[in-house]
DNA sequence: CAGTTAAATGCACGTATGTTCAAGCCCCCC
DNA sequence: GGGGGGCTTGAACATACGTGCATTTAACTG
């Protein structure tokens, strides 16, 4: 590929347009002049102005965090809290009837601002994939952090993301977003031989993944439940045979953690199909520093409760009506 | 002193003030909700939500930054991350041109907002005293924390403070800012005599202030420097004499912290005037949960430099200038 | 060089936001 | 219990902001 004047012309451009929009945003928001002030100072128009200051925010030349004071929390994160004393809730409130589309998107956002705040550099940062990340993916705002990888949690190398792109394209989002790097995990999701997944384990290509899994800095994910109202991919994309679902059930499965199942009491040691799964053992979730848990959609809600019994994360993010739901199975279940 | 219920009442309402900040500002700027949605959503008046709004933002809640291709700032930050791995660094950036007291106040301005951000029911908090934790002192957003301690970290029992009330009127202001209490240190600055030192420090009034200091929860305070452009208090305030400042070259001191002086290396043991200085033994820095140095002005950046050598600190606030100055220091050292 | 397409511009409009002001409320003190 | 001071509240206003749209400008193509 080579690179013609039009396409230098258009990174000059492409610079001063930042260089602009920076020069705005320091007048907008460290001077706190108008809009108009500002198009005046500079001899632009005032609609220029305003578009400016939304494309530095949009490409996160403005970057705007809000601090919790995490210490008291109102309402149901409290009560999470209270529950759940190693946990840190944050809950995002959603519109009186909306559809959980909007639950998910304003989680999803909740979320992907998190992960912006706790990310620095060095960081190597673990992800799931699914529908969740997927929708996490789509809301980062760019920054640049530097030496950040991106390394994925669960393999995903089947015909269903071969044609689609889906698990590559989440976690790549990922890494762009942040000028970071991709680690895949070319394996299969689920094996068919645990045999062969001990034996893969043992290459130094996969071992290499499993390190960085291990000392990762943060960790996202979601809750996966064959009950879900819009079901977790593993459960729809035919990942799994007519029996096995079946040994789930028999199993007393509840929901899974990138593909790894766990019990209604959080457990998930003697699991038969966690041999065969690509996922890291949920104890990681503990080790780790920072394991940030986004979960949205009531059909959620059972996998979430079980989760949270076996202390799978650090962080939850979830909506309000689904972390209603799971305080109301913890009053039942007792 | 007393607690009476108004001052409880206004606690309580200071939190939930807070509270529902945080949580309008998440809608409004993670979200991207109008303030009229708000409104509606958790059932305030449109006026009320942006009252909170401008609360959030006044109050440090919301903070916005933006992120310079040109401008240092946050290259900045992530250089002495990863020079200094056990750090967490602010780099605030400074408009060009300006003079080194437009650094300071931006430079407290974030220390104070940080505080407030870390700050949480029952901690208790240490404070040296001088210039800068004056500027800080100034720049405090009140906010109600409940059964905060402020201790201070050195002794100011001299005749200085007790004419111009300087010391005593910043430690007071932050503590009357999170409606907390405050401990004086009242011994002198420097003893003449390091076995007066010990018997004062074996007396029951004193040991109850070192306890508060080795139990802090997080402290605050700058650097020292006697080639600091606005020479820290210390070394003008007529605490120590010519012999005095004659012994600290010799025994090459580059700086103090609360009165205790270190080297270029940023150590700090046997030097001889540290026997007679009031200020804590600088391992409590490391030993503590927070420790937040707040450095601005380039004469300074000799001393930042060693105590960063020194681990003298968790987390730093430095203005960009100051910031690049450090990062230069380093590499002429190697 | 003219034709076509795409992007950028500024006007004008409708909406979002901040602020003023009068009314209401609570607490305190007389 | 009856005012009075301070603070909070929401209605109404004035200003600021974002965006569709028609127009210009620029760029690429045949």
């Amino acid at each position: 590929m080579t690179v013609d004047s039009p396409n230098l012309e258009n990174l000059r451009q492409s610079h001063t347009l930042s260089l602009q929009a920076v020069q705005v945003a320091r007048l907008y928001y460290e001077q706190g002049l108008t809009t108009n002030d500002i198009a005046l100072e500079l001899k632009l128009s005032r609609p220029k102005v305003s578009r400016l200051l939304s494309h530095a925010r949009k490409s996160g030349l403005v970057e705007i965090r809000i601090h919790d004071p995490e210490g008291e929390a109102m309402g149901l994160e409290a009560r999470l809290q209270a529950r759940y004393p190693f946990l840190q809730a944050q809950v995002v409130s959603v519109p009186l009837g909306s559809s959980e589309s909007v639950w998910i998107e304003r989680t999803a956002t909740a979320a992907a601002n998190l992960l912006t705040t706790l990310l620095r550099p060095g960081f190597r940062v673990g992800l799931a994939w699914g529908n969740t990340m997927s929708a996490v993916s789509r809301v980062l705002v760019p920054k640049a952090v530097a030496d950040v990888i991106f390394v994925q949690l669960n393999g995903s190398a089947n015909a269903a993301d071969f044609v689609s792109g889906f698990v590559t394209e989440t976690i790549l989002r990922f890494a762009r977003n942040f000028s970071a790097k991709a680690q895949m995990f070319p394996v299969p999701t689920f094996f068919d031989d645990p045999v062969t997944k001990q034996a893969m384990w043992r290459e130094r290509s996969v071992r290499h993944v499993l390190e960085l899994q291990e000392h990762a800095d943060i960790l996202m994910y979601s809750v996966g439940s064959h009950t879900a109202h819009t079901p977790s991919h593993v459960y729809t994309a035919g990942y799994l045979s007519p029996s096995d679902l079946s040994v789930l059930s028999d199993e007393g499965t509840v929901g899974d953690i990138a593909t790894v199942f766990f019990r209604a009491d959080g457990s998930h040691q003697g699991l038969s199909l966690n041999a065969r799964a690509s996922g890291p053992d949920l104890g990681l979730m503990q080790r780790v520093k920072e394991s940030i848990c986004v979960v949205s959609g009531l059909g959620k809600a059972a996998a979430l409760h079980a989760a949270l019994q076996g202390q799978l994360m650090h962080r939850l993010i979830v909506d309000e009506v689904t972390a209603q739901a799971v305080l109301e199975l913890d009053l039942e279940g007792v």
